[in-house]
DNA sequence: CTCGTAGTACGGTTTTCGTCGAAATACTGG
DNA sequence: CCAGTATTTCGACGAAAACCGTACTACGAG
């Protein structure tokens, strides 16, 4: 387990990789209960249908792409909506994902 | 070559393949042009540097998310954006991606 | 009607992705 | 230190996607 993550700067994240990290289920029921909690959250809490590891690779995506923040508390890692840098990057376009409906 | 092509309703267009959608260079390029061009285009005169077939695979991904409309006129095919629609389900979301740095 | 152009359909190859289980690692509490 | 919990890593697998070439269809020009 590394100690700490790598996460792309503002500058470096791409739109395509961007949309691409939003476009799975799985990983965009995890954006949307970011989006509900600005203190963030350990995703291992949420109740998502797959395995430890697979939640990894999601989690993994979405950071990459720059999408989340992903620190280490203790034993868990606390994930945050980078919403700062989305929005300067690509205004609206995070919140006309979260307008979606269900 | 079918005379009238399948569109999803707006009620029918699923945020996942929109983005989906989205995420494809090739497709994003597709989008930018018809974002300029109210009146609409035939892809086939964008230089995508992909092969016809490849083209028409991703026309169909676009027309299938519901991200473009597509109508015969004469031996070529128009696509536009469907802005009415992508900007009523997710407000904010095509302009963000078109904002994006290229 | 025939030819040329635009696009589609089909079939195939290669790559990417989502998923899992098993084994490994990191931290906490006792 | 030890046991337990949270998470990652690795290797594998099947499904989906991107891409191409060839053959085919539709339409317009002449």
């Amino acid at each position: 387990m590394k100690a700490v993550l790598p996460h792309p700067a503002r500058d470096e994240m791409r739109i395509e990789a961007v949309l691409h990290a939003l476009a799975d289920p799985v990983r965009l029921r995890i954006v949307r209960a970011l989006a509900e909690c600005a203190e963030g959250i350990s995703c291992g809490l949420l109740d998502l249908g797959v395995t430890a590891s697979t939640l990894t690779h999601h989690v993994r995506t979405l950071r990459e792409a720059g999408v989340v923040h992903v620190t280490p508390r203790g034993t868990s890692r606390i994930s945050t909506l980078r919403r700062e840098d989305l929005d300067a990057l690509y205004p609206g376009l995070l919140d006309g994902v979260l307008a979606a409906p269900r």
